[in-house]
DNA sequence: ATAATAGTGACAACTATTGTCATGGTTATT
DNA sequence: AATAACCATGACAATAGTTGTCACTATTAT
């Protein structure tokens, strides 16, 4: 075999195997072992990351660092994936140990010239925005892990009504409008809860036994806004829009697609809705004053005049 | 130059002159033509995807993909980068034409199975979740483009008075809570604006000259909530907070900074704001109820009054 | 001590790489 | 139709690089 292709091929198998011997190298090559040295060394000026002990059980190492053999990426590709890391700027926090920075430099770096050029026209015209929080979520790792392995863990948490020790089981971690949240089977309450991450304080192993039925759970199957299981019963919604009621109800998430427009532009909202979240809809349309007109349920609009009037006594009617 | 290393660089050479002629790597790298076919022919067979064409003004090309040169990742830094490009397969619509998820594919492809198997199993575990909405933005590209060429665009946009045309020199787009917003110096307004681009209806290229002037603006030197050299008188604003509003302002983008809490949980808000603002405010600090009482401005606090007002009227006091 | 490991240097044998030359083919330009 | 600018391939001797072997050193776990 020409040295180059054996050069290359190399390069993935020290890939594959993190730890060698340069004995077992020169067996699988059938090459005498001073040519893998001659070889390893090689290896290392092109920047592959080895090191060796010397020594029984010592050997090679490829360090942490791996190496990707050349991939061959369209310059659309290139680009989509610079930007795509380049927008985990905006996190405070992640579950990764990583500069992602330093990712992007080699990125970078290794860019063709030309699409170098472009990117740089871009970086600054371009953006994934995610609102920063000023609160870190130290126990993301940790929270992953747990999630990975299936373990189970006791959280400290901050929740309304004060803080509290709780055993759970994560299912995952993920992040939405600037804050992470962990969904996690608790124990205590025989079901999945969400839990903000910011708000936990502390984690620890638990000795408690993993449920296994936990273990297929995943957050592809879950719907990330509703712990599953948790079946309320719904009640129907009727709003009446006016056309800047319908832009606004347009612009929320939950919201948009119970949004009915009409030919004038003005519109209504209808559909089902957990009895749950009456307090947040009281709020929500209270805040869009005359634009919208709730009609049912007769219990929302309840919940809007109790507001209204604890409001009027507070500011003065 | 060894081959080994003579092969590298011309990957890297290659990669760079889109085009070029045998005799000219030749010079370029002092060997002679012959060899310099045999070192291309090897390439092409490690994947370069190299083609030539005969006659005047032929030469060899590059095809689009391009390659990168083996780069060293650490496995931190390729998961971190696998995740971030996975979080795009939550937009309906990005400025590139792109799948990424084949680049995501080969990515994946050349990992070395550890690694590979531990992306697996956070996959389904991480998430980078944006609110996905149903509505497209096609312009994208086209507004990205304009921007990074400065050119002027007569767009078609759908504001609350209805649709209209009007000239812009787009500064750059940026996504955020799932809408993307292109941020654009308006011809008519002889200031900048903020367009939400789902909401432009078509773009064309327009006459007007561009103002040299809006090309040194970009998005990092923006605040991308307000438009710059509208600089608003600031009034004073001051509002009490029980524990809830702490945790709920704390949870605001905008509030975060100017709330301060106490001991016991509870706190105070306190801080500049642009007179512009009190609209959205009021509404905010009604939805707050109970739990923020606004002591200033007046104006504040008269705003409120005036929609609690409206609100009586229509709910029924 | 011993055995297992890496690391270096020297050198002859070997092999691959290279340049040159010859030849042929395609295509745009004149 | 001639020309010039390209790519493409083969043959071969000169050269340059690569390899294996051997001899030696150094480190470390057992």
């Amino acid at each position: 075999m020409p040295k180059s292709k054996r050069l290359m091929e190399m390069m993935m198998v020290v890939n594959q195997k993190r730890k060698f011997t340069v004995r077992e190298l020169a067996q699988e090559f059938g090459i005498s072992q001073r040519t893998v040295l001659r070889d390893l060394q090689e290896l290392s000026e092109l920047g592959v990351p080895l090191y060796s002990e010397v020594g029984p059980h010592g050997g090679y190492r490829v360090l942490k660092e791996r190496i990707l053999p050349p991939i061959a990426f369209t310059e659309e590709e290139a680009i989509a994936i610079f930007f795509a890391t380049h927008a985990l700027r905006h996190y405070t926090s992640l579950p990764f140990e990583t500069e992602s920075s330093s990712a992007l430099g080699k990125f970078y770096y290794y860019m063709p010239e030309d699409v170098r050029a472009r990117i740089d026209q871009m970086k600054s015209r371009v953006d994934f925005v995610t609102p920063m929080r000023q609160t870190g979520s130290p126990y993301l790792a940790l929270l992953l892990d747990a999630a990975v392995q299936q373990k189970v863990l006791s959280i400290d948490y901050e929740s309304r009504g004060g803080r509290s020790e709780r055993e759970v089981q994560p299912i995952g971690i993920y992040t939405k409008n600037g804050f992470w949240y962990c969904s996690a089977y608790t124990f205590s309450y025989q079901s999945i809860r969400v839990y903000r991450c910011d708000r936990i304080h502390n984690v620890l192993p638990s000795p408690t036994e993993p449920l296994p039925s936990i273990r297929s759970l995943n957050l592809d199957t879950m719907d990330l806004n509703h712990s599953p299981g948790l079946e309320e019963p719904k009640i129907e919604l009727a709003v009446e829009l006016s056309k800047e009621g319908v832009e606004l109800c347009e612009a929320e998430i939950w919201s948009a697609p119970y949004v009915r427009k009409r030919e004038d532009g003005a519109g209504s909202m209808e559909g089902e809705i957990p009895r749950s979240e009456i307090p947040y809809l009281a709020k929500f349309f209270i805040g869009l004053g005359q634009d919208a007109r709730v009609q049912r349920p007769q219990e929302l609009v309840d919940r809007i005049r109790q507001m209204l009037s604890v409001l009027v006594d507070q500011y003065g009617g």
